[in-house]
RNA sequence: GCCGGUGUGGCGGAACAGGCAGACGCAAGGGACUUAAAAUCCCUCGCUGGCAACAGCGUACCGGUUCAAGUCCGGUCACCGGCACCA
């Protein structure tokens, strides 16, 4: 019997979606199970296979658990805001909203071909007003709390996108869109106050189920470090200069500071600075630099002494020299430090190229030759000198310093608060309202949405500016506090707004009234299971746990981190080796595969070509594998018998390998569940027919991950109902067990003979066996036995000399 | 530079928690069926030697622990990912 794929998937997807099948009800009796995998962006390039793999996932999950009698919520929506819509949008003279839905269309399509069972009457689209209201909501909720606050300082931003970033679309420098440089510039700018929630945020990471390595990727990018702030006086000036210092152990040392060549204190104190017209031109070469040059190709140092001021340092009241250098940054702790070179590598390099005095302050290195950052005992330090531990001194230093008002504890973070407009049009409309009079006045929640005004020319404008800035109907208001005229904010909020909270909305989707119903929030949260890409780690994760955590701090969710575990899947690579990619031309359009060989044969091939965690290239040939399954399995129908039960010489396979499959899911290990199944299939062909009870439980297990050819076959078979509405398989532990086993017998460690034992077998009876085989009697005589190991089940072996 | 991960046949990858290395799949070779091809089915398939039974070697490299190491320990190398003058 010939498969066809074609049109048994399109046949077995229309009745899913007409039944919904896969809608997830809200029933507090049920158990629920809420998987969640990362909503796509919707591309004009259509779905990758990327995207495939990481859905295939937790699809698996879903309609196992599905079967297993969980309430299971697996739902999918579209992240549509953002540049690479409104891009093409100028680039062909569409409007974003028309790109939008169309792309929407498209990948909604490429979707329902893959046949996920996700709950279609769901789905949610960022940019539809009655979603972005509500993001526009949680927005003014963090303005009333004093998380927004406006500020003009030195940020990222994208010469090509003409957009401001956020520290973290901007890693390595890069833009996250176009991949260019990213510049740093002086601009007005909107924050979130991330760093706020910096030690919620680590908290969480304690309670919650997520790969070390991604909590370890987030405890890194929040990069929390605790020291000491420290003021010096600055010599004839009413002026104190602070710096933030994890080594306060070490202020015996300091015989230089250093500040960023942005620091504002330069400007203040022009008059008294002697050598003025030098360091504006070390600043100007600095502000050349591109970030990346700044950071990782000029490990050079650089600097110019500042003449005219000096510094005190507050322990030994010693003059110091003030440098500009461009390895302070402005952006991290105060953008000023105290330079202690003997004990500190970067400074130890200034201080050789400048010639500055090093003084040792711990013993246990060679400062002749280098930094010295470890421990050992205080010397050439004062009061400090004797002591060994570290913490007792920086102790000691602290409590010096606070009694004389010049410095205190602190702690400082990596992470920097959340850069959050953009200058552009296809975002959310950030809700603030300037007034001359009142100041910044947040829009009535009663005036959401604040829609995106209609427009024609999304190009954006000079000087950045956002292409809302030129729509006078948007812009001119009414002040909602004074009713006087007033101008609204034009810049929108960026693409992770929406996506910082999506999860929520699945609950309660057509909610008018609330982002989400309590209730069922306290049903369906947390997210059970979230699965996504590496890369989003540091980005999104971290935004929506922020968001999240607000909202449970102003009581609107009911728990305080918003996914239970958090998994990742690897990426698919070219058939190259090479990452995917359009200019490498090597990547593998899903339409075609399943063209070619269709949707269950794709969904297997995705997951069974690799460990899921890790990268894989892909391969067209082995493919082709995975086709032989599903038509194997088709075939199948040819050998069936009428028995209802396992037959005897597949009985304990079975059992086995519902066993292993079963496990294997759960632990995201769908290729050695497949391979399970593949042999299996293997045996029953060698054996030449299968009962119904056999088909029956082979239909179950394989349909988590070829759901067409198997309903199809449940249904030639006669059994009832939906398979996908079947129940999954049980096992009996105790028929997993073979009462014949191979074991081997080793001499020396090395394999000699290989013998059927009974599984029960005692360790005497075992070695017994295996000395009275000739071969082994042959090699021990004359020998002397020192010793013999029965590792139950696997090995004999017989150590001689 | 720092942090994390990985390294197994021609290829993708298996191997519970130290106990038969190479499951499963692909590719390749041989055969059956066919006028022929495709599809399908059967056999072989880590390397070396041997007609064979079998023997020796083999999980990046060097060393160690153990009756036994892909797995544990020490060191080296390579590749991948993250951070990167973070004071």
């Amino acid at each position: 019997m010939i498969y066809n794929a074609k049109k048994t998937e399109r046949k077995w997807q229309d009745i899913w979606e007409e039944g919904g099948v896969f809608h997830a009800k809200y029933n507090i009796d049920k158990q629920k199970f809420y998987a969640l995998v990362e909503f796509p962006y919707p591309s004009g390039a259509g779905m990758h296979v990327g995207h495939i793999k990481a859905y295939a996932g937790l699809e698996v999950i879903s309609r196992k658990r599905r079967m297993q009698g969980y309430n299971v919520l697996f739902p999918i929506g579209f992240d549509a805001f953002g540049l690479p819509t409104e891009n093409y949008a100028i680039k062909t003279n569409l409007h974003p909203r028309i790109v939008t839905d169309n792309n929407i269309e498209k990948f909604s399509e490429q979707l329902k071909r893959i046949g996920f069972s996700f709950d279609w009457s769901r789905v949610i689209d960022t940019t539809d007003e009655n979603y972005y209201k509500w993001t526009q909501w949680i927005f003014l909720k963090m303005f009333e709390n004093g998380l927004v606050f406006k500020d003009k300082a030195l940020v990222n931003y994208c010469p090509s996108c003409k957009v401001v970033l956020s520290n973290e679309d901007s890693q390595g420098g890069k833009c996250d869109i176009c991949h260019n440089d990213v510049v740093q510039k002086s601009k007005d700018v909107w924050y979130l106050r991330i760093t706020e929630y910096a030690d919620k945020l680590l908290e969480g990471l304690e309670e919650v189920d997520f790969l070390p390595n991604i909590k370890l990727q987030q405890v890194n990018w929040i990069g929390k470090s605790t020291g000491a702030f420290v003021r010096f006086d600055i010599k004839g000036i009413d002026e104190k200069l602070q710096v933030y210092t994890t080594r306060p152990d070490t202020l015996f040392g300091a015989t230089f500071m250093v500040i960023a060549p942005e620091h504002p204190i330069i400007n203040k104190y022009s008059e008294k600075i002697e050598n003025m017209a030098q360091l504006q031109e070390y600043r100007k070469e600095c502000a050349k630099k591109t970030e990346f040059e700044r950071t990782q190709l000029n490990k050079d140092k650089t600097g110019v002494k500042i003449e005219g001021l000096k510094a005190i340092n507050p322990v030994n009241n010693e003059e110091i020299p003030i440098y500009i250098s461009d390895y302070v940054m402005m952006g991290y702790g105060t953008g000023a430090i105290m330079a202690v070179p003997a004990h500190d590598e970067r400074d130890y390099e200034f201080a050789k190229k400048f010639g500055i005095e090093i003084i040792e302050v711990i013993k246990g290195g060679d400062i002749e030759k280098e930094a010295y950052p470890g421990d050992g005992e205080m010397i050439n330090s004062g009061f400090l000198n004797g002591l060994t531990n570290k913490n007792d001194s920086i102790d000691k230093v602290i409590e010096f310093l606070e009694e004389k008002n010049l410095g205190e504890k602190g702690v400082q973070y990596k992470m920097k608060d959340w850069a959050f407009n953009r200058q552009r049009y296809w975002g959310e409309p950030i809700p603030i309202i300037h007034c001359e009079k009142c100041g910044i006045v947040p829009v009535p929640y009663n005036e959401l949405p604040l829609r995106l005004p209609e427009i024609k020319d999304f190009e954006p404008g000079k000087d950045g500016e956002s292409p809302l800035a030129r729509i006078e109907s948007f812009v001119n208001c009414e002040c909602p506090k004074c009713l006087g005229k007033a101008k609204r904010e034009t810049d929108t909020m960026p693409q992770w707004a929406g996506s910082s909270w999506y999860f929520l909305r699945y609950i309660d989707p057509d909610n008018n009234s609330e982002f989400a119903n309590e209730e069922k929030l306290k049903y369906w949260m947390p997210v059970d299971w979230y699965n996504g890409g590496m890369e989003h780690v540091t980005r999104h994760l971290i935004y929506s746990r922020f968001w999240y955590r607000f909202l449970y701090d102003i009581g609107q969710v009911p728990y305080k981190e918003p996914y239970a575990k958090r998994t990742a899947q690897g990426l698919i690579l070219g058939p190259d080796g090479d990452k995917m990619s359009k200019s490498k031309g090597n990547v593998v359009d899903p339409n075609e595969v399943i063209d070619e060989y269709g949707a269950d044969v794709l969904r297997s091939y995705v997951l069974f070509m690799g460990d899921y965690e890790k990268a894989a290239p892909w391969s067209e040939s082995s493919v082709k594998g995975c086709k032989r399954l599903v038509d194997r399995v088709y075939n199948l129908y040819e050998i069936l018998t009428d028995s209802k039960n396992y037959s005897k010489e597949l009985e304990s396979s079975f059992h086995k390998t519902i066993k292993k499959v079963t496990l294997d899911i759960e632990a995201l290990k769908f290729n050695t569940a497949i391979a399970a199944i593949m042999t299996l299939l293997n045996e029953i062909y060698d054996k030449g027919s299968i009962t119904k009870g056999e088909m029956k439980a082979l239909l179950i297990i394989l349909n988590p991950f070829i759901p067409h050819v198997t309903e199809e076959l449940w249904e030639m078979c006669g059994f009832d109902g939906l398979l996908a509405n079947a129940a999954w398989c049980s096992y009996d532990e105790e028929k997993c067990k073979d009462s014949e086993i191979e074991i081997v017998i080793q001499i020396c460690g090395k394999i000699r003979e290989r013998i059927m034992i009974s599984a029960n077998s005692s360790s005497e009876e075992a070695i017994e066996k295996a000395k009275s085989l000739e071969k082994i009697a042959e090699a021990i005589k004359g020998k002397t036995i020192v010793k013999e190991i029965y590792v139950s089940g696997k090995l004999v072996n017989i150590v001689v000399r």
